[in-house]
RNA sequence: CGGGGCGUAGCUCAGCCUGGUUAGAGCGCCGCGUUUGGGACGCGGAGGUCGCCGGUUCGAAUCCGGCCGCCCCGACCA
């Protein structure tokens, strides 16, 4: 039987919230099928909710075919658990206790819960094991926002794979990352699969599922040639070549009077600000001072020096700076430094000019290896107009949305939970895990940030709330009830939604465009004159006209 | 957590600066009528602790203080 939108909880809007940006969060809200209860919160309302069950239905069906194994754990989770594992101390872990005091934790995802029962598999001949569940995660977001994009409440779907190996491990991992394109191909999205920063959840290798959309968080940058694609936290490109000038046999100090910006100098020395270098002095979490060092052109990026340095960093304070360097920022370079010296791979061929470690006085000339010794890494910002790293193709940046990250956690959570099997030799060995996620929430704002137009949401087939919308105009209530029927016969039960409000034309047709179901059917007097109705494709807007009888074959 | 903005009807907002009838508009909602293929029109109607608490004042939506909530940018972040 088709859903009667005249007894439908359907709430659209003329006008969105004036406080929504990104365009999934607009369409979401006009369209009724969401509501904020409160910031980073959101009720799915029933079209809402349908379509994130077929999303989730999807995911089941592909996760299930990979042999996952689906199970549901609490949300509400002994604190002690996460002891164990160390992450309560993370600020985004919900905290509360009972009556009694004792401690608890809503998960942000369910590592510890299933480590935990993880430690009941015992045999090398129960492995592998791949375990998923729907679960509701909570995360005491610092910003919440863009609608379904960053909440503080959602479900996740999140899998472990439980291997006795790093080569079974390999394997998990590679079926879920087919399983995950299987997912966001059916999805109808444009993704990018790119190496990852694995961030809090620890681990190995991580590799993240980015599809391009104007309200995305993360940056990805794209070769012009698609033959590259990555995460611009982690993303290695190749900078455009410097002019340089002439080479010299060593450093030359000149006169650089109250010159401490890059311009400035390049603008003084009449020469290429990308053949100069600039130091940035941080103070690691353990005191030391380092200057980290990249090209005049580029910028530090924090993500990755604080990846190169193994530890978390802070700007060096002025006072800091001069006691370590004998100079005031605008004029350090790496010449004669005492401190640890990290340079940016772009600095390892060519001369560049850098700061002298005396105010106003810079050097020319300098080379990495014969002036100074440096520790070298990718500590850059990639930069629009990079070069691919793959085929020299140029490089863009957009952002994008994070829509599945894959993680290979070896034994990070196995060996404090006691997670172990016996091998074929008798030998007890700690269960080698991966874990993966999915949000169906932000997978269903990221298909409407990339399919949507100045009307509303234009859902792909597989995801859509309703496969048809039949629009009933005044007077034709029986025959709309039969192209209805006739509807559910080719495209399944519950597959239409049949708009018999007593409401106009223009405000049907409108709500069915916000809406965005693939096929609209109208049926009116005009149509039913030589007994059919117009059947339009939601995408393209092509339009046809065709018996009842013939939507019980519709495609 | 830092910066900025906002909080008045279901939604979008005016009124606040310069305190003073009964707090307004459009959309939406209810009733009646006319309409009826792209958000109609007329008439009638319902709907408000002006975010909360306190202060100033004869009098506060309006001025002051505190608190709460929400949005945006940044920090942070699957």
């Amino acid at each position: 039987m088709a859903t009667r939108a005249s007894q439908l909880f359907l709430p659209t809007l003329r006008d969105a919230p004036a406080d929504a940006e990104a365009v999934s969060h607009r369409l979401l809200v006009r369209g009724g099928f969401v509501r904020q209860v409160g910031a980073g919160l959101w009720t799915f309302l029933p079209l809402g909710w349908r379509v994130h069950q077929r999303i989730v239905g999807i995911i089941r069906e592909e996760i299930d075919a990979i042999g996952g194994q689906e199970m549901l754990c609490p949300v509400l989770t002994p604190a002690e658990l996460w002891e164990r594992s160390g992450r309560s101390r993370y600020p985004e872990v919900f905290k509360l206790r009972d009556r009694n005091d004792r401690q608890f934790v809503l998960p942000m995802s369910h590592e510890e819960t299933f480590t935990f029962h993880a430690a009941e598999l015992q045999s090398y001949r129960q492995l592998p094991q791949v375990w998923y569940h729907f679960g509701t995660k909570d995360r005491d977001e610092p910003r919440p926002r863009g609608g379904l994009l960053r909440v503080r409440e959602f479900i996740m779907k999140d899998s472990y794979s439980f291997d006795r190996d790093e080569a079974g491990l390999d394997e998990s991992f590679a079926r879920h990352a087919a399983a995950y394109r299987r997912i966001f191909d059916r999805c109808g999205l444009t993704y990018y699969e790119v190496e990852a920063e694995p961030g809090m959840m620890g681990g190995s290798e991580s590799r993240d599922f980015l599809a391009p959309a104007g309200s995305g968080e993360n940056e990805l940058a794209l070769c012009e040639n698609g033959d590259f694609g990555a995460d611009t936290e982690v993303a290695r490109a190749v900078p455009t070549r410097p002019d340089f000038p002439p080479a010299l046999d060593a450093p030359e100090e000149i006169e650089t009077p109250g010159i401490t910006t890059i311009e400035a100098l390049a603008r003084f020395l009449g020469i290429d600000a990308r053949a100069t270098s600039k130091a940035m002095p941080v103070v690691k979490a353990d005191g030391t001072l380092v200057l980290g060092l990249v090209r005049g052109d580029d910028r530090l990026h924090d993500v990755k020096l604080e990846a190169a340095l193994g530890s978390a960093f802070r700007p060096a304070e002025e006072e800091e700076i001069r006691r370590a360097l004998g100079a005031g920022g605008g004029s350090l370079g790496p010449v004669g430094a005492t401190v640890e010296v990290l340079a940016d791979e772009a600095l390892r061929e060519g001369q560049f000019v850098a700061g002298a470690n005396r105010d106003g006085v810079h050097l020319r000339g300098v080379q990495a290896g014969r002036d100074y010794a440096a520790r070298f890494a990718d500590i850059r910002q990639v930069r629009e107009g990079d070069r691919c790293p793959a085929c020299g193709g140029r490089l863009s940046l957009q952002p994008a949305i994070e829509l599945g990250h894959i993680f290979k956690l070896g034994t990070r959570y196995s060996e404090p939970f006691g997670a172990t099997f016996l091998d074929e030799t008798g030998i007890e060995r700690p269960l080698v895990m991966g874990c993966y996620g999915i949000g169906p929430g932000r997978t269903m704002a990221a298909v409407i940030e990339q399919h949507h137009d100045d009307r509303g949401i234009v859902w792909p087939d597989a995801v859509a709330p309703y496969a048809a919308h039949v629009v009933a105009l005044p007077g034709v209530e029986e025959q709309a009830e039969a192209a209805a029927q006739a509807l559910e016969q080719s495209l399944g039960r519950g597959a239409v939604l049949l708009d018999d409000r007593d409401a106009r034309a223009g405000e049907k047709f409108a709500d069915a465009d916000l809406i965005g179901c693939p096929i609209r059917v109208t049926v009116g007097r005009k149509t039913l004159e030589d007994g059919r109705v117009d059947v339009r494709r939601r995408v393209s807007g092509e339009e046809e006209r065709l018996p009842i009888s013939d939507l019980e074959t519709l495609r």
